[in-house]
DNA sequence: TCAAAAGTGTTCTTATTACACCCATGG
DNA sequence: CCATGGGTGTAATAAGAACACTTTTGA
């Protein structure tokens, strides 16, 4: 093939929906914009894929630089490319989602709270660019994943509660789940370890804290067991 | 944001695996390269996105051309976009499939026999560049799809037996399936209206032919239904 | 009359749902 | 001693899996 300068014309970027939980809210974060266009609003975090940059490399890249994170679950969701979808040129996105644990001291420490937010999914206000339709398109596919991969822990400190798992399963699904009913299907999977500490500080009965059990879980599977709530 | 020219120098391709269900078996098209590189291999159809062209309109545009079907089930699936995936340059990749009746007459007039093949995905060989991932990945993602939509019907002509709506999931899910037990699940849906034509010229007892009724499907969806196999 | 695929029900097992009370702690 | 959430089991229902014989046709 001869190369045809014209197609050689086009940006791409990733943009990053970044998925925290925090007291029983499933949350997104936004970064304010330091440049034109939408200087100033809030917006996806992002940024172009560099030109010896992977594309797997580049959310990555750009979670790195915002959350002092590696390591993070990251999954690829979609692409988005309307000729008009961004006022510079032709700007292909990539969009991906990501799980991170907002109690990781480490993460607590690097993120800059002047030119961060969580925002509530629910209280979601339209975005610039077409970024409304990406953190949607982020969230159902977030909703599918999360009931067939042991992918909530993500979200989660190491330690948890059973009730702090089902809450975050009932903000991600949207909808409650009976409470002897999910401890009975989580708890029979035998993928999360009793680690016979508790939670100190509550008014109430405390309650026992679990670690996902990481190496189980692949034993598990590779036996042909399904992950599935 | 000043306009950064240095990122505005990659290209958008998209790659379509076409999906086609014959005798039995699941297969995919396949296209001989007419240009470098790799040309005269077999590879996947796909070409650039026009500058002037919606990401999504041009796998739709590639489809038409190469089939000359328009209405045609099409799916994202992912972007691939290693720095040295293309020898031309940055060149980035959106994977679609999509589902086609090879028994179409308008298809079958319109498709070139000595530059397309289809080919069975059983007997796959080696790819150009990344196609092979890109098939495999787009394989996987039917799995899915086709057991939480009532897509597998794209893949068959308007009139069918139950019998070759089986054969087609099984060719999809590489599995078999009881015969009583499909069809239980399959009519309980009550999504197949019963033509009261008979196959015809079979050397067996000629069976029934059914259509699937999108408006009955979509009145059952808005009451909650979920299709599922 | 033979070969080939169509068509059809029941039983058993497993998973899902619905549901209410006592327990341990801090204030 | 009160408020708060933690923790637990059983019965009823629904869904899934296993399984074999008769029917209709063309050759």
């Amino acid at each position: 093939m001869k190369v045809l300068p014209k197609y050689f014309t086009a940006a791409i970027t990733v943009d990053n929906v970044i998925f925290g939980f925090d007291q029983g809210d499933l949350k997104v974060l936004l970064v304010k914009r330091l440049e034109e266009p939408h200087l100033g609003e809030w917006g996806l975090p992002g940024d172009f894929v560099q030109p010896q940059e992977n594309l797997t490399d580049a959310p990555v890249r750009v979670l790195s630089e915002l959350t002092g994170l590696s390591e993070v679950y990251l999954e690829q969701v979609s692409s988005f490319g309307d000729v008009d979808r961004h006022p510079s040129g032709r700007v292909i996105t990539i969009a991906y989602y990501s799980l991170i644990n907002l109690t990781n001291t480490r993460f607590r420490r690097h993120i800059k709270q002047d030119v961060t937010k969580w925002v509530n999914i629910r209280d979601l206000r339209p975005l610039p660019f077409d970024h409304t339709q990406i953190v949607l398109t982020c969230i159902e596919r977030l909703k599918l994943h999360v009931r067939r991969k042991p992918i909530g822990f993500e979200l989660l400190p190491p330690k948890f509660t059973l009730s702090e798992l089902q809450s975050l399963y009932e903000a991600v699904l949207n909808r409650d789940l009976d409470k002897r009913n999910f401890r009975k299907k989580i708890m029979g999977m035998k993928i999360l370890v009793d680690v016979a500490e508790y939670q100190e500080g509550v008014a109430h009965r405390p309650a026992k804290l679990y670690q996902f059990d990481k190496e189980k879980y692949e034993e598990f599977q590779s036996e042909g067991f399904v992950f599935e709530i």
